[in-house]
DNA sequence: AATTTTGAATTGGTTAACCAGATTGGTTTG
DNA sequence: CAAACCAATCTGGTTAACCAATTCAAAATT
C-alpha cells in the first residue's frame, strides 16, 4: 500500500515547473525584451534541478519564440513585452495533445487555402511533382493495396505548389497523425479510395488551369468523406 | 585566400546529414513500420558523430511524427509506410524558416477560422478573458502606448475560445514572429490603433451573440490593413 | 518438456565534465 | 586621460560517463 512518495514528478510536469520559475524570475526581476536572462547552471541551482531540465525548457520556450539563446553569450528575452509573454506561457503551460477531430478541422481548413494559393502560384515543376504523386495513388488502388499513404503524398505536394513555408510546416505537422487515425479507423474504405482518384485528378486540372475557386471547390468535394465524420458521426 | 576547409558543416547542416542517412538505412533495410532502429550508439558510431547529435536528428523526426523513442527499449518507425515516411522526410530536409508574409498569410486563415468557431463555441468563461484583453487593449491605446502585444493577446484569447487545440498551437507558433515583425515596420500606427478598439469590440460581440458568419466579417474588417501590406504595398 | 527465474547485455534517459567562443574589467600603452 | 589590449571568467554547446528500465536468452525448476 502505497501512501508516501505519490509527488514523483512525471518529465513534462517537471519541464513546465521550471517555465512557470523562469516566468516568475522575468517578472520578478522586471527583464524587459532583449535582457539577459541567468545562465543555465545558475538556473538549475537556482531550481534544484539539472542542468539539461533547464535546457529542454529553455529550447521550449525557444521553439515558441519567447526567449533566444546566443551561444557562449546567453539566453536573452525576445523582442515581446511582458504582457504577451506572460500570456503566451499561460497557453504554452496549458498546451494538450491536439485531439484527432482539431486535427481533422485544421487540416480541412489548411488545405482548402493551400489548393487556393496552389492554382495560383504553381510552377511547372510542382504540376510534375503533383502528377507523380497521383499516379502512384492510381496504381496502387488498382491493385488494392492501402493508399492512405499515397493519398496524403499528393496533398502535401498541393501544399507545396502553394508556396507557403508556414503552410507546408504546419501540413507536415498534422500529417503523420492523420495517417495514423486514418488507418486506424479506417476513414477510407474502397470506394471512396476510387472515387479519390477522379477528385484528385478535378483538383489537379483545376490547378493546372490556374483556376483557384475551382480547385477549392473540387477539395471540398473530395472532403464530403471527412466532413461527415466530423459533424455527423 | 581561403581555398581548403569549406566543409565546416553548420550544425542544421550535420543534422539534416545524419536525418538523410537514417532515411537511407530504412530504406535499405527494409524496415517496416513498427520496426526498431538501431540504438542511437549504433547510429552515432557508423555516422562518425557523437550520440547527442543523433539524438537531436531523432527528435526532430519524432516532432514531425515520422519515429517514436521508448526509453530503455529502442526507437521506432512510426506507423505511416516507407512510402510517406520517405517523401515526407524530403519536405523536412528542405523546411526553410519560414517568411514574414507567409506567416500573415497564414494567420488570417486561421483567424477567420478561430473567430467563427469561437462564435459556436465559446463559453462564458472564454467571454470573460476576451473581455479582459479588451479593456487591457483599449487603456493602452489611450495612454498613447505600443500595443502589438494586447493587440495579438486579444486574438490569442479568441483562438482559445475556438476550443481547436491545433489551431491555438499554431497561433501561439506565429505570434512572436508577427509581434517582433509588427514592431519593426510599424505596421500598425495610431490611428489603426484606435480603430481597432471598435473593431475588436464588433468581433468580441459578434461572438458573444453567437453568430460565426458575422465574427468572420468583423475580423476581416479589422484585417484589411493587413491584407493591403500583404498584396499592395 | 514446458515454464519460470534470473542475470547479463542493451536501451534511451540523465548527469557531470569539458570545450571554444564571447564577455568583461583591469592593465598597459600611446 | 583615453584607447587598445589581454587574461581571467562566464556562457551555451558538446562530449563522455553513468543510471535505471527493459529485453532476451540461458539456466533452473516443476
Amino acid at each position: 500500500m502505497k501512501l508516501d512518495v505519490p509527488t514523483k514528478l512525471d518529465n513534462d510536469e517537471i519541464q513546465n515547473e521550471i517555465i512557470s520559475r523562469i516566468r516568475e524570475l522575468i517578472n520578478f526581476k522586471n527583464l524587459e525584451p532583449g535582457d539577459k536572462i541567468p545562465s543555465e547552471r545558475a538556473l538549475s541551482e537556482r531550481f534544484g534541478v539539472s542542468r539539461n531540465h533547464v535546457r529542454e525548457a529553455i529550447r521550449k520556450l525557444e521553439f515558441y519564440g519567447l526567449l533566444k539563446s546566443k551561444p557562449q553569450s546567453g539566453t536573452f528575452v525576445a523582442d515581446i513585452g511582458q504582457v504577451a509573454l506572460n500570456g503566451m506561457i499561460e497557453d504554452i503551460l496549458k498546451l494538450k495533445t491536439p485531439s484527432f477531430k482539431s486535427l481533422v478541422e485544421t487540416r480541412i481548413l489548411l488545405e482548402l487555402k493551400t489548393c487556393r494559393l496552389a492554382a495560383l502560384r504553381r510552377t511547372e515543376d510542382d504540376l510534375k511533382e503533383m502528377e507523380a504523386t497521383l499516379e502512384a495513388y492510381a496504381d496502387k488502388v488498382r491493385k488494392g493495396q492501402d493508399v492512405v499513404q499515397e493519398d496524403l503524398l499528393f496533398h502535401l505536394a498541393v501544399a507545396r505548389a502553394s508556396h507557403n513555408s508556414t503552410m507546408i510546416t504546419f501540413m507536415l505537422i498534422i500529417t503523420p497523425e492523420i495517417i495514423t487515425n486514418f488507418e486506424k479507423y479506417h476513414v477510407c474504405d474502397k470506394d471512396q479510395a476510387f472515387k479519390a482518384i477522379e477528385e484528385h485528378r478535378d483538383v489537379f486540372m483545376a490547378i493546372k488551369d490556374q483556376k483557384p475557386q475551382l480547385a477549392k471547390e473540387k477539395m471540398k468535394t473530395h472532403f464530403s468523406a471527412l466532413y461527415q465524420y466530423l459533424y455527423n458521426v
